[in-house]
DNA sequence: AATGAATGAGATTTCATTCAT
DNA sequence: AATGAATGAAATCTCATTCAT
């Protein structure tokens, strides 16, 4: 009945695309409404400035991020250290897919504090958290703090992910940040 | 002979201040100019444009950071590990003086691709990887691609300071981090 | 065969309301909308465009006041004095009940110069003329250019009402600006 | 030494010669910039904003009225009857130069609820209020609420001219608006 | 007839940059 | 060298009006 058409979504994504390309001031609403084929008012239909329309683009893209993250969990019975690396994987495909400057995983102290924000954060620490303290309990992984390491992997491998070399392979990549990652954690080998 | 009185370094401290707490397009060059304490033109006597401004403080600050961790290692005599943990360290107190909100090492895609630019980059990258090489050399530490694994320990550290908890303490986070990251160098115990 | 459902009359009146309490630019068609509970698009089945609504409800609301002026007249057999107080107390109890800032009566440069408007502003002036017209053939009033008295009596109402103090008696003030009136038309006491 | 080079008064000329012949909403401020050949931009280095700008070109043309106002009283040893036919003409004057769709004596609703507007007011109050127990002392008025009838005499002079005929002689209309105050202060003759 | 999502022209406002002093 | 008033291009945002449903 109301319908929507789709028109919020492709806004969401169009914004995606333009803020991961290029700084939030350079990136218009002209252009966002040109690009995603709405008149500039529709823009402020959906959201209610141009921070809004920013945080909104995020806090999608983080979301589904962890969704994948989930599911991938959810649908492979497997041990904790093939966890992680299945996590860092799809990680790291999301940073490639998405381009890097986007303040992502980096947006700590500019994004609203709002409950909605906390609770995707700590979404996103509990499930590493929860890996880590599988990992302990069957005595394959060893970590002091498992709460704060939850914390900055995903950070880590946003780092990864921005200063490999241009040509670096996405595979060897992982397996290299998995690699550092398990023993990080303690695995041999 | 230089003189400039001190001008030109106020300005930097100023920006860096700014630029470290709030996204690039909240900070005005009027906030710059007054909290700096010169006239708003002044600042385009000594900067091309507010870019500029931008980049010479994050060059400034990554200069400051590298040359730290140069002297620490050439004051100090000591192992791979201690150097190691010693950089991380000096990484952890700069970006915990320093807000965290600054691109200061996530600059790769913006920042321009000057010479100077390449090649404090790679003075960073190559301080990790000798470290890095002298301890495979020595056999505590194992990496099969010690040049991307050099690339990205800044980042980790600066993960680990931007997500940590806010009441945490600086030598915990560092000993937890350090410990991390000599172990996924391969480090026993 | 008329039908409506008393839409239009629901939206005028709601129009009248709000163009009465702020200027012209501050009353959105959506809040018009809303406030009459009708769809914005409904707005442009009865009127042609914001300035036309605009329009539409002075014209009714100044028609209603003339109306109620000439039923005054019609029923009541008294003297030029006693009519012009009843015009006075009619015109201010209009002003009481709509807010002031209306235009109602100040709509002179900007209202269409349409026949029908020429018209109502003269059926007015006329009535106010006829009045003092009336007193002058009785001797009660004097008045060397009745034709401008008639023109200026509402605006002179319209300044008592919007200028007395907020805690002013209707009656006192109407008392008060219906002496002032006559004692201007030259009655004696 | 910061001069401001008459901009700010040209400025408010343009704005209020703008003002007073279009509807607030008519009234751009790239017209107003254009026509006080200033940039954009400079309107905001004086006024906040659009409604800033109105309410100060307002306060302007009010303040300087007064003034006149004042000055007249002053200037000019003269009996009560006299002093009120004098304001008359200036009043009138002033609505004639300035044109009448301007809401200046019709702000009451709008404009802003200041110390400083407030002050304005009462000061205008107050000049009449003067004159006209000036004259009830002297006995040639008679007035139960003068501090009323002090209230609206600007509004009543507004009405006529906002109401003359197009052709009217302003030294007519005056010794007539003129004529008709007095009479209602009780004046003979 | 009735709606309100969509529109986009055009409004207000901002701010990096210039330049006369 | 130093300034900050002035600028105006360009940004964000509004809202009367349209039109598919």
């Amino acid at each position: 009945m109301k319908e929507n058409n789709g028109k919020e979504q492709r806004i969401l994504d169009t914004a995606a695309e333009l803020f991961s390309r290029q700084p939030f001031h350079k990136v218009l609403l002209s252009d966002v409404a040109r690009a995603a084929a709405v008149g500039k008012g529709t823009l402020y239909l959906y959201f209610k400035s141009k921070d809004d329309l920013y945080f909104a683009v995020l806090f999608r893209e983080f979301s589904t991020l962890i969704d994948s993250m989930h599911r991938f969990l959810d649908e492979n019975v497997i041990g904790p250290d093939e966890q992680l690396a299945g996590v860092v994987r799809i990680l790291a495909e999301h940073f490639y897919a998405r381009a890097f400057n986007m303040e992502l995983l980096g947006f700590v102290v500019t994004c609203p504090v709002t409950d909605e924000w906390k609770q995707l954060r700590a979404d996103l620490w509990g499930l590493f958290e929860t890996i880590i303290r599988r990992g302990i309990e069957r005595g394959v992984f060893r970590d002091e703090a498992p709460d704060l390491t939850a914390r900055y992997i995903s950070g880590l491998v946003r780092a990864v992910c921005l200063f490999a070399p241009e040509n670096a392979d996405l595979d060897e990549v992982c397996r290299h940040a998995s690699g550092f990652v398990l023993r990080g954690l303690g695995l041999n080998r």
